[in-house]
DNA sequence: TTTAATGCAAATACTTTGCAGGAAA
DNA sequence: TTTCCTGCAAAGTATTTGCATTAAA
């Protein structure tokens, strides 16, 4: 752990909630750190790495992060306006793991996203 | 509904499930068909506009786009040679259809994908 | 002729990488 | 010293836009 994974954890603290690199690095700036934007990105890849961060994509494509809730679980992203909820997945990791050994695969992964328009849009 | 907004709905239905508007592209060449890359992505945007087409993101950020309404299947994909087995979704719909009515949300899609290593890796 | 469609090349935006200088151990 | 950290500048990638050419109506 670092020095620019701490400014940017602290920062994540701060906001809250899903923010970009751009806007954190802007928000670091403003705020009086010294920091490249480099070293941003670098720090919240190695953070997603980690799993410390939860990283997402807007609809644009720009990768947004917060800092991660629980350990294993799922999103459901608005496809609207990009809001997310995290959402319980023990149903899919049944469903994964059952799959998989039905056809003898080992070492077993999974990725999956729900996707819809929220209530609010 | 231009020529490039024909061609690309074809392809799509032709793979039948997400493909990015490279991979699209790709697919109409060597299909034979004669098509730029920029009017592959015009008629994916106009598509999307006209609902037509459903677009997400990967975790990597770059677009993917299926027909709406689509019904689709799930892969298990083998991690280390790649082959794929179709398998079977219906304990996954249900999952996804539950979780989204739960936050209240509509038009409910999803993504999903399993991957471990094969019984002959 | 008037309008719409097409595709190349350039532009854009986000992100990653190469590399050299600096800090830390 | 030796290793890790930084950040500028350059490169990379997906996507969009400007513009001149072509097809269609």
């Amino acid at each position: 752990m670092n020095k620019s994974e701490i400014k940017v954890i602290s920062v994540l603290e701060r906001v809250g909630g899903f923010a970009s690199a751009q806007q954190l690095h802007q928000l670091l700036l403003r705020s009086g750190e010294s920091i490249g934007l480099t070293s941003v990105y670098r720090a919240l890849q190695s953070l997603v790495d980690d799993k410390i961060v939860d990283q997402l994509r807007k609809e644009d494509g720009e990768a947004i992060y917060r800092l991660c809730g629980e350990a294993h679980h799922h999103h459901l992203v608005c496809k609207s306006c990009g809001s997310t909820v995290e959402i319980e997945g023990s149903a899919l990791e049944k469903w994964a793991k059952a799959m998989a050994e039905e056809h003898g695969y080992r070492e077993v992964g999974h990725l999956a996203e729900v996707f819809g328009i929220c209530p609010s849009c």
